[in-house]
DNA sequence: GTCTATAAAGAGATAGAC
DNA sequence: GTCTATCTCTTTATAGAC
């Protein structure tokens, strides 16, 4: 295809990644372009070839995150199996995703503050379409009864997306807990809740017959 | 008793919060001292009679709101109750009390990464403090069988943490849910999970008297 | 306790050579 | 595609008058 397929991957493809983790690590404004472009083995001035401003960036890199978990999450739920496998499939495809582009993700959370005007919007727009997914995969489950119906979808949604979100900003690859495993953690977590199995239900339980914990 | 009981908040007093709030919308590094004084009615060079640097702000307004929830929460739990509702007193002193604090608890979650060395050092151990009160509720919950024991309580702390914190960040008062709601939402999400209660068992609950706590 | 004035450093961005 | 050089503006913080 290409002549280059075994060298360093181009300034123009490290920039976004780069920028993330910088961003992340120093907080969108107080990350400078001087440093960037170190990151990047250039001089600041060099990285106007690639970019059209800093907000660029941040605008680039958070249309990037929800694009891409919005399509990953689709495609996990679109598979077809009952509703509690769906949510879990979600819950599942969610943290993976997330995860993976750990920076984009936090930084799309917590930055979106600095965007102005309409890339603002395109990205809000971007977040309500993802939440929209994760409402409508939550009431779909209510309606055929595999989830509680005394809680509206939306704050249910609410929940679900607190869970997962916090974890973006302190998740540590390697230390503890795999990426699978959070996962199935926070499956657990939602579906099933902490009080113990004989609590869960108003009436005496039986007897202990289930090993399952991750 | 002051003799000036009715007047207007001095500079000093209104500083610490003006700061969170102002740390909040702009994040640390893009806030400037001269929109912070503006903000207070005076020159930025006035500020420096009230304070000694920017990070000293960041830094007073961590340590205030981490002394603040850890006072609100260990009182909570102090009452005298079974487990179970000593866990759901410390989820609604959590939720009243970061809520109350808003803008500083967001930019205490958010910002620790501007700190340095000893104050960085101060704040961490605040934090760590904090989630120990956590989990240490939630494992005594545990040994008294009211929760779970098959998660670890180090994760389940994990989860609920999660759940709590995220909604610092979203959280606009007097929209759709009041404190009280949320926390009561937060609870029920958490103690109970979200399946239904049929499902809430693994199997057609049978009548069995086990004993209650296995 | 607040002011004016300013120092010293750093920011984002551009021009134009190579 | 990267460089040097530089423009312009803003930043945190200080000095010293009032």
């Amino acid at each position: 295809m290409d002549h280059d397929e075994l060298s360093t991957p181009g300034t123009g493809e490290r920039l976004l990644a780069t920028a993330a983790s910088l961003f992340r690590r120093r907080g969108y404004a107080g990350a400078g372009t001087r440093e960037l472009a170190g990151l990047l083995g250039i001089r600041s001035a060099s990285l106007y070839h690639h970019m059209g401003s800093k907000e660029d960036l941040l605008h680039r890199l958070s249309v990037e995150a929800l694009v891409h978990i919005h399509e990953q999450v689709t495609r996990a739920v679109a598979e077809p199996a009952a509703p509690p496998e769906r949510l879990r499939a979600l819950i599942r495809a969610h943290v993976v995703t997330a995860l993976a582009d750990q920076d984009e993700h936090a930084v799309m959370l917590m930055e979106l503050r600095a965007l102005s005007g309409e890339r603002r919007a395109e990205v809000l727009a971007l977040r309500d379409r993802y939440e929209s997914l994760v409402r409508q995969v939550i009431a779909d489950a209510q309606d055929c009864g595999a989830l509680r119906r005394d809680i509206a979808p939306k704050h249910l949604a609410l929940g679900l997306l607190n869970l997962l979100n916090w974890s973006i900003f302190w998740y540590q690859p390697g230390r503890d807990l795999s990426v699978e495993g959070l996962a199935e953690l926070f499956a657990t977590t939602f579906l099933e809740g902490a009080l113990p199995r004989a609590e869960r239900t108003r009436q005496p339980a039986q007897p202990e017959p289930k090993g399952r914990t991750a």
